[in-house]
RNA sequence: GCCGCCAUCGUCUAGUGGUCCAGGACACCUGGUUUUCAGCCAGGGAAUCAGGGGUUCGACUCCCCUUGGCGGUACCA
């Protein structure tokens, strides 16, 4: 039976990188019918940060992710504290300033096979030196927890970020030492940031959480993550969740660190809003301006702007006109008052209120008064929405209705 | 410094010795649809496969070196 654990410390958000590692777990796991274990390594008793497991569970929660296991760390100690006391009883280990310390030999060879790219590493022991595995404070350190726990959870494959490549030797000598059996290891290349360095705050390092306030999806923001650093060896980019489970594989896993392209993740967010079931959209939208903005009117409008949009909230910079009364012209549109003042008695006189006809109407007028269409509309546009870009004018103006509509070209013309 | 990982268009990548003077996607540019913006459709530019040596009849693909990037070198994970 396939089990791997995904090991997040509670001393920050988790982002992009660490998510994306939570992500190829998950995949991995189910792709095989293994399970999958959250285990919070809190061992850090310094850097702990409040509400940081909190923000991790909710991470994982709204993208789905769900873990069959959870253990937390500092409930344990007893355990690390009993295989540290036997590795001490066999001289393995010793003590000094109040922590335990493992002696590492010199004159080894560690090595491994791992399995992102398929290639033998191996470090020299000599380069080793000994650590601490159980701290001053009573705490084991990570490399400690980390191993004793990934062999009484029966972990059988440690997939985590290349900057654990260098621990690795000695997690390998604590198996040794105890006598038991060493995971398979997978080290994934970590997500750069643009200029190729590591993932910052100003890019990506943000919090998971951000980008769903920003208006992302989380089948985007899944679809995305996956996108770097594997592929499924086709051209296909657009993967849902079942899909990505069934294809995914370790062993087409880059060994390049890919970089963060915010672009890209907004062109599959926009597929996908695209994709998205009206209904489902309007809800959606709905509850990211917290039920702020009436229901019915956003699901009238979801048609209008379904393919304009690239993220959720792209929505109301374009959509707000439909609540709210212009409070400024982005065109000035003072001298066309005498356009607008002829439009209303054309549109007073229209009984039939449907975007088509309403459309007709307007074309047959601005022939009649010879203003060219581009320019006729754009002063209807900045009218009635107040802006230079909006949704399809005529349906907008069926959906804000006949008595509002009037209401903005006269308040255009006061 | 020492140790280790990595290296194909700006970016994500395909490519496992010949079918590649390198394919797809994003981004960008042009044209079309059009009352704005999107979307959609059509087209375009964009990598001497980091550089240099090998191996081979033949290297993007294998080996070595150099360079560059990244990581580690904590009683942090």
């Amino acid at each position: 039976m396939i089990r791997v654990r995904i090991a997040p410390s509670p001393t920050g958000i988790p982002h992009i990188g660490n998510t994306r590692t939570a992500l190829f777990n998950y995949l991995f796991a189910r792709h095989n019918d293994g399970k999958f274990i959250l285990r919070i390594e809190d061992t850090d008793r310094k850097r702990l940060v409040v509400g940081a497991k909190e923000a991790i569970i909710e991470i994982l929660d709204w993208l789905g992710l769900e873990h069959d296991e959870e253990y937390i760390q500092s409930e344990r100690i007893d355990i690390y504290k009993k295989y540290s006391e036997e590795l001490l009883n066999n001289n393995i280990a010793y003590k000094d300033q109040g922590a335990v310390w493992l002696k590492v030999p010199k004159g080894k060879i560690f090595k491994w096979s791992d399995a992102i790219g398929n290639k033998q590493i191996s470090f020299k022991s000599d380069v080793i030196e000994d650590f601490v595995i159980i701290k001053s404070d009573g705490f084991p350190t990570y490399h400690f927890a980390n191993v004793v726990d990934d062999h009484l959870m029966d972990i059988t494959h440690v997939i985590r970020g290349d900057e654990w490549i260098s621990s690795t030797p000695k997690h390998l000598f604590l198996y040794e030492v105890f006598g038991w059996h060493a995971p398979v290891f997978a080290h994934l290349p970590v997500i750069l940031g643009p200029d190729k360095s590591k993932l910052s705050k100003r890019h990506g390092a943000e919090s998971v959480l951000y980008f769903r306030d920003q208006g992302y999806l989380k089948e985007a923001l899944l679809n995305f993550m996956i996108l770097l650093g594997w592929n499924p060896g086709e051209d296909r980019e657009i993967m849902d969740m079942n899909t990505m489970i069934k294809l995914f594989d370790l062993k087409d896993i880059n060994t390049g660190s890919p970089i963060f392209d915010i672009k890209k993740l907004d062109w599959i967010n926009g597929v996908y809003i695209r994709q998205t079931q009206n209904s489902n959209l309007k809800t959606q939208i709905y509850e990211f301006y917290n039920g702020k903005y009436p229901d019915d009117m956003i699901e009238k409008t979801i048609p209008l702007i379904k393919e304009r949009i690239k993220k959720l909230s792209d929505y109301l910079p374009l959509c707000e006109f439909f609540f709210n009364d212009p409070e400024s012209y982005e065109v000035d549109v003072s001298d066309k008052k005498e356009v607008i003042r002829k439009v209303i008695k054309v549109i007073e006189k229209q009984d039939v209120w449907k975007a088509d006809i309403i459309g007709e109407k307007m074309l047959d007028f601005a022939r009649e008064i010879k203003i060219k269409n581009s320019e006729f509309f754009m002063t209807l546009r900045i009218a009635v929405t107040g802006k230079k870009i909006s949704p399809p004018l005529n349906e907008s103006m069926e959906i804000l209705g006949k008595e509002k509509v009037i209401e903005r070209l006269n308040k255009a013309t006061s």
